[in-house]
DNA sequence: TATGAATGAGGCTTCATTCAT
DNA sequence: GATGAATGAAGCCTCATTCAT
């Protein structure tokens, strides 16, 4: 950052901030392993070996684009609506905004998530740790009078997880849907169902 | 054909059958790149040049795995309502009925399921065009009188698929769920959603 | 060559003539390694173990049509002048013919000949066994009479097997000439020169 | 470019061309199928992935080997006489000359003429080129004065060829001969011819 | 901080060739 | 005489990674 004199106008931290960002784009892009770490130096306007001065490999500079990803405010884990008291009127609120802020997240830092929430093996472990907070959640005590209980809150919850992740790859990363729209979409698939009002049932 | 007592390993097409297994479980396991030749063969007591014998390469005996997926019955396309006159009785059973033959493929055939519908690089494709055909039958003529149209159908179609793939991987692969349960959550959770009926709204 | 009542109607010696006939001419075209066993048997209608019960090798069978292109009469070492009285009449039409029996078989045998006079490391032998003969009968007890002296005859020898060679290939076996134009084409040019005569010297 | 004292193998152009070097007599001495890629490195010391740092694959080093080749002194074209008022004086050195040259660079440039010239599936094109131009400056306005008409100039010209690469083979590159006595030696059988000019005819 | 040059390790693939029937 | 099935040996190539400057 600070630019104190070096030749080229580029430090030390800029580079390997560069070399970060690109290998971001390329592994989301192309996947882990047909991403070069030749192409993406080359990217970079570097060498291989000012890569090896950043990083200590090509697992480890990923394995830092997953924590990037993982270390996203803790605010983003959906709908915290723990120890508060909620209404009819407030909890789809509360949860659409929680969703939104994912979403948001997942729109600003597209690669990043891309590669933690979907490429990475540990997106396994991310999505299940999800889902688990979201499943508390909807057994939280007092939930349990908005929420029918005829469904597997395990259900819910990983489904939910799915529909976050095919909808951000196909309407979020493609620019059809802002995080807001989609959020809204999704609690009301999920809180009201697609069934009409006026049949019968 | 005849399986006329041969001694060990001179049957050409059980050879090539138990590579293609091994090979779809490697595949599903580990992906493409982790998943080497030398294993697959190692794992079927034959040696590398065997395997060329039957395919021509590596990138060759996956797309057969693709091929084999995606020619998976017809029927298996969700929910083919298309062309019958439904109420509101019958329709949540087709769409259940649809789902749970999908789950049940995947269950019964779980690598081949990994390989075409998550890891190939087609799978988007695959998974686009399961999208389509919901999405369609969702905006069927007569489909409007039983849904809402304050949701757009594409968000629930690609919700619906994304539903799929987390729950095939979390819920039917685990054992946890039967593909009949799993389609019966499915389909409760979309046309009722969550919020108890007697709430206000 | 006898039907001696085999199935198929095709015995074992017909195989082997087959096979020979069939590396003979892919050999020809396409060179020794750009050969593959596995295109010879395919062509010849049989697998591979049958071309092992009559060869022992690839390099067995090359050398095979290696032995059938030097078994070619021996009259067809160009020129036989020995022990014989030639004069200035005669000398020109018997080199002439020994040439045309060269060309001919070469031409009746264009596989074997480009195995055996081009693609064979034996070839290099062959053609120097070739020159040497023809240069012994241009050094021959009165050939003097009739030759300039001032050529080496090794050269000479080697420029006509090159010629040879050259001429095969691109006016003999593409059709353009028949074996006896080509003899008398060269003959003419090796004896006369291109000089006009009337020219100054 | 400047050789600074560089330690052992830290200079790229200089292993490129050693490998190139070393390729070349492979090549030449071998033939394309039995040259090895591991026996060039081992040759030139190095590893190799070194070999794969300076040419993307044995077919390109060869390929770079053609080119090198073809890309010799246009003036090499034997026998320029175009444009130019030739009697008889001049005409046989001029040939003369331009043999020589085609025969010096055939001398100082070995490897590289046996494989552009005699093993490269491209020698084929080469050779016809060389033959037909030889052939169009027979056929020279001109060139009619001071030669017989009786011969097929496409026979001399591919004669002529035929001779270069035989004599090459057996007279130049055992340094039997040098290539001006060789160029010498050709010119004069093919004008004069070996009849002595006192027969009879 | 940066690099030109080099390499260890390992994968994919292709042959000619043989075994057991 | 013939074959379906299998293999030993070996080559080409690519990659992440490091050495020496």
């Amino acid at each position: 950052m600070a630019q104190r004199g070096r030749k080229k106008g580029s430090d030390g931290e800029a580079s390997r901030a560069l070399l970060l960002r690109i290998a971001a784009d390329e592994f989301a892009e192309h996947g882990y392993h047909e991403t070069k770490i030749s192409t993406i130096v080359r990217k970079a306007n570097v060498t291989q070996p000012t890569f090896y001065l950043y990083f200590k490999s090509k697992e480890a500079i990923f394995g830092e684009l997953e924590d990037l990803f993982r270390a996203r405010p803790a605010s983003l884990t959906v709908g915290s609506l723990i120890n508060e008291e909620l209404d009819g009127f407030t909890l789809p609120r509360r949860i659409e905004e929680g969703l939104t802020e994912v979403l948001q997240f997942f729109k600003d830092h597209r690669s990043l998530a891309r590669i933690g929430f979907c490429l990475s093996p540990a997106a396994a472990e991310v999505k299940m740790q999800m889902a688990e907070r979201i499943e508390a959640q909807l057994r939280e005590k007092g939930a349990a009078d908005y929420f029918h209980s005829n469904v597997d809150a395990g259900i819910v919850a990983n489904g939910l997880v799915g529909m976050i992740e095919r909808l951000a790859t196909t309407k979020l990363w493609t620019g059809e849907k802002t995080a807001h729209e989609l959020a809204n979409d999704i609690v009301t698939i999920l809180l009201y169902g697609l069934r009409r009002k006026t049949s019968v049932q």
